[in-house]
DNA sequence: TTGTACGCGTTATCAT
DNA sequence: ATGATAACGCGTACAA
């Protein structure tokens, strides 16, 4: 209700002067700041931010899309909106449960002004309509994707693999079953690639045992768990698409009585909660940092500077699984 | 970067006619309205929005509070977007994680005039807090809560409870075994009230049986199913809290080899996917309905309308576990 | 049917 | 140290 021409009339001064000290300006004298700012605590005023937008030129506000809100996302979310609202920028969530629409009001919200920003952590439209859009503002993705307009921090699960691999090889394992989370996905064929450079640097045979494929249940590793007692010549090392599954196969294997790691070594990925729980040796994959990194980047592009960027690394975490 | 000069300029107009092509307005000419029309398609012009909403003193959006993102809370979300869409307005998701602060920012962009309503889906703060800001826009929540200022679409589950029981009652069963959600949560009251009426009304035991309390996973559903296999004198029906519980309950049984419902009946709560795979008998839960009376109420207020609130209604959706 | 001019609430530049 | 005043980009009485 109240403007900042009211708090001037009020306490007797120019309307700059009120701006001078809602804004934490110097050359405001003490005795000016405190009448002016009784005024506002009295009239309980705050300025406008639809007014502060306009004639700044930006909302401080960027505009996170997402597909749907699980715990990685929410990790992800939690720990962006952390840094953006320590430099002063606010957080709007679009849930698009895969509609192109709810995707598109977002990025409509870019071109007209009322976001700064986005990130686009997984997308529903083309990459080309989301590339469109690029001109109105940065947008920044989760996703693997090599658009120079569009900046990634996506992760290449290739080295996070190898880690592991190489750890399992250190510590004597050399028939290893590789258990795949999805079907033809990214992820999935940079950790085949892996393997194979693995076994290549190793002389071992790749297609000694059988590789499951779209698998990262916790029931999944469990029935994984069975086929491997089933085995007349078992491999002795499993590495697993997520902690999860990892789970299921470890609880399971115990359940029937199989020791681990002396029988057979699990390794999770993620360092999840439950990895913790059940002390799995697993690859560490730091949400937080990407989080930050686009929240840098989109810094970097709205104010012109050029803060570096984290280091993403996948991290062995060992524990006592192998 | 072009705005609405640049157009009337590049026209040969006045600003005002390129502003009532842009909202539709009667009384321009078919020609000036195609030759501005052109000028905006060539330069891919949009309004900016903050100055329109300076100007109109609205952003035509409005924030949704939730404590987290699960299945009802997003079909909440989902509902309300559809309506809030339908009307113009977009929706700006805060997902608090528990966080006071993070309630508190979406209440301080309502005070600041960045959103023009707010729907607190469940809250963090004290009552008292956010009432506070209902002086800066309707807030309307899906809590339970008795505050003038803060219109509620919370549904009392004593009705639907009841029906529940009268639908058990009406199928000749007499013996019926509550399976109560939370320990002490208003809705567990509620049904524990419609139950005491219930069993007034037609002269039985309100004792008779064990009273279940704080359970509404799969897994709990199925020790009760064992639960009742032990039991020498055994109850013939459960009016269970979940959907999800009732499944685990449902399933388990009948793995022990008991039949339902001729042995035992089973009704679930909410109406969810679940209980239409397992065909189980259920009570329906408008989310819908609720998301769009929030909307109303929010409408109502926002633009001084008197539209009426859809009735909310519990009903028993009868299928094969009674 | 179209144009002029003012106001929405700020911030920032330039005087003073 | 403080005050006028011009933008920011748009919508809309009012006039023509």
């Amino acid at each position: 209700m109240a403007n900042i021409h009211e708090i001037a009339k009020l306490a007797g001064v120019s309307s700059a002067t009120v701006s001078r000290v809602i804004n934490n300006h110097p050359y405001v004298s003490e005795p000016t700041r405190q009448r002016v700012q009784e005024v506002i605590d009295q009239l309980d005023y705050v300025p406008n931010l639809n007014a502060v937008s306009l004639k700044k030129g930006m909302t401080k506000l960027i505009g996170i899309i997402s597909i749907s809100f699980n715990d990685s996302l929410g990790l992800f979310v939690r720990g962006f909106t952390t840094y953006a609202q320590e430099h002063g920028f606010n957080i709007t969530l679009f849930i698009t449960n895969g509609e192109k629409e709810r995707e598109l009001e977002a990025l409509e919200m870019l071109r007209r002004k009322q976001l700064d920003a986005l990130v686009c952590m997984i997308r529903v439209n083309e990459w080309s309509v989301i590339e469109h859009y690029t001109q109105y503002g940065p947008i920044v993705t989760w996703q693997r994707v090599k658009i120079e307009a569009i900046p990634s921090v996506f992760m290449d699960q290739y080295q996070g693999y190898m880690l592991a691999l190489e750890h399992l090889y250190a510590r004597g394992y050399r028939s290893i079953v590789n258990v795949y989370g999805s079907m033809r996905g990214l992820n999935t064929k940079e950790r085949i690639r892996a393997y194979h450079d693995f076994c290549q640097k190793y002389d071992l045979n790749a297609d000694a045992f059988t590789h499951f494929y779209g698998l990262n249940s916790i029931e999944a590793g469990e029935q994984i768990a069975h086929w491997w007692g089933e085995q007349p010549n078992k491999p002795d090392a499993f590495a697993c698409s997520t902690d999860c599954l990892a789970a299921g196969l470890l609880t399971e294997a115990r359940r029937l009585g199989v020791s681990v790691p002396s029988e057979v070594a699990v390794v999770g990925f993620d360092n999840t909660e439950i990895s913790h729980l059940l002390d799995l040796t697993t690859i560490h994959y730091p949400i937080d940092k990407q989080a930050e990194n686009a929240f840098i980047m989109i810094r970097n592009a709205l104010e012109g500077l050029h803060e570096e960027l984290h280091p993403l690394e996948f991290k062995l975490v060992e524990r006592a699984t192998t």
